[in-house]
RNA sequence: GUGGGCGUAGCUCAGCUGGUAGAGCACUCGGUUGUGGUCCGAGAUGUCGCGGGUUCGAGCCCCGUCGUUCACCCCA
């Protein structure tokens, strides 16, 4: 009998390094809620059809990655690969686009795709994500990058870059494209790279190879292509942003995999992490909604991938001085005899009461390991209580970095916190 | 999905041209009868990823398989 193992490719959390994963998300979420968006916990598989329509039948995500299977009453269900289009549903269906606009959500959870796994990319990741839906002012696409390049700040990144770039309105797109068929119709490319071309023609500009680099170094580029108003919203952005003090660069050769984005787009790549290099990106995505049916309404949103940020976290060793401070805990009990721990245990559970983050060694261990399992636990201050404490009612209460310790009535030890 | 590397103790890894498994860290106990971090001593821990094959004999060679890793591809 082979033993029981978790299924490829999928990325587990536990401790002591998923403290991490938690203050990396954390981290990020909090900067969401910060600037106003509100939570939408959405279900982590969705019906086929909002992939194929939303995402885009011809994009890689959906024909060769989605874990789609059908129900008992026949159904067929898709793991969700991403999460704009889920948002949009939900949004649709439940009209909460009939209020105040623009309508501010987050979200956070695991997303499905069947890829093959390395380092950051797995079948089953982490994503934290925003979503601005109904307004199309340049001011809130400054907004949503400000938003996610602020969570990476306050998570002490460095050494990453901010990359955007402008693929304008359908009809520019549709112009650009026409020349950059033509283009490449000139250009002589083996035929995995013309098949890749034919299905979308803006993926040769991300390709790694120094010949096909080359070769599309005089492609015409959809961002010459843009419309007077497609211009101007995109220079506003990148006024807005210089003004915010937030750096990047304009990469006109930017690709983007989902089919529903347009104007607006970026992504954020940091260089510690390998091949998978991309921690979050996303753009503006203005006929999306209605292509689900909904309301013509514009959006910009973004995903951040939690487990690839937590990556360039290590690499650059940001957080782990934040990890202790964050869940350290203030005290460590420890329970001298047996007659003394469930007194210990009762004060344990009052100082918690108090909002005290506090533990106690259990176990019958002798006194040596009960404090280095205070050491362990990270707390700022250790207590050993025996009957001689129970019956003075007073407690040293022992520093544990500077080692120092003084008397404490404990019906006051609350107070010392 | 395609190609290369790697799977040995909880972790990081050593193990020579095949001869029957080791180190460091971590853990437990003790040195120090009720005060951690350093030091010293002792102890416990393995289907050598899994399945076949070759051989008197396989951790080592061969085949398969699963996992992992790196690149392509793709993207968070």
């Amino acid at each position: 009998m082979s033993k029981i193992q978790a299924p490829k490719g999928v990325h587990e959390f536990f401790p002591p390094e998923s403290q991490e994963f938690e203050y990396v998300r954390e981290t990020l979420i909090k900067s969401a809620k910060d600037a106003g968006y509100q939570l939408m916990e959405l279900p982590a598989f969705e019906d086929t059809d909002l992939f194929t329509r939303g995402v885009g039948e011809s994009t890689d995500v959906v024909s060769k990655e989605m874990y789609t299977f059908e129900d008992r009453g026949g159904r067929s269900i898709t793991l969700r690969p991403e999460g704009t289009a889920g948002v949009m549903r939900s949004v649709i269906e439940h009209n909460l686009d009939k209020g105040q606009l623009p309508l501010k959500v987050w979200y956070s959870g695991a997303f499905f795709r069947a890829e093959r796994p390395q380092a950051g990319r797995y079948r089953q990741f982490y994503q934290v994500g925003i979503e601005a839906i109904g307004l199309a002012d340049p001011e809130i696409d400054a907004e949503v990058i400000a938003v996610a390049d602020r969570s990476f700040k306050n998570l002490g990144l460095k050494n990453y870059r901010l990359e955007i770039t402008s693929l304008g309105d359908a009809a520019s797109r549709a112009l650009h494209k026409v020349e950059l068929v033509k283009f490449i119709a000139t250009l002589d490319f083996d035929e995995a790279t013309m098949a890749r071309a034919a299905l979308n023609p803006l993926r040769l500009f991300d390709d790694k190879r120094d010949e096909v680099r080359l070769k599309m170094a005089k492609a015409p580029l959809l961002i010459d292509f843009l419309n007077q108003a497609s211009k101007d919203h995109f220079e506003r952005v990148q006024s807005l942003l210089t003004s915010f003090g937030i750096a990047f660069i304009v990469n006109p050769r930017m690709v983007r995999g989902l089919d529903y984005y347009t104007g607006t787009t970026f992504e954020f790549v940091h260089d510690g992490l390998g091949a998978q290099s991309g921690i979050g990106g996303g753009g503006r995505y203005d006929g999306l909604m209605a292509q689900l049916g909904g309301a013509d309404h514009s959006g910009i949103g973004f995903g951040i991938g939690v487990d690839r940020v937590l990556l360039a976290c290590a690499a650059e060793n940001s957080i782990s001085t934040k990890i202790s401070e964050a869940y350290s805990l203030d005290l460590f009990l420890i329970a001298m005899s047996e007659e003394t721990k469930s007194y210990v245990a009762n004060l344990l559970n009052s100082l918690r009461n108090h909002g005290i983050r506090a533990d106690m060694a259990y176990g019958d261990r002798a006194l040596k390991g009960s404090m280095k399992a205070a050491d362990k636990s990270g707390a700022r201050f250790s207590m050993v209580i025996g009957s001689d404490e129970l019956n003075s009612g007073e407690a040293m209460l022992k520093n544990m970095s500077t080692g120092e310790s003084r008397s404490i009535r404990l019906a006051a030890l609350h107070n010392e916190f």
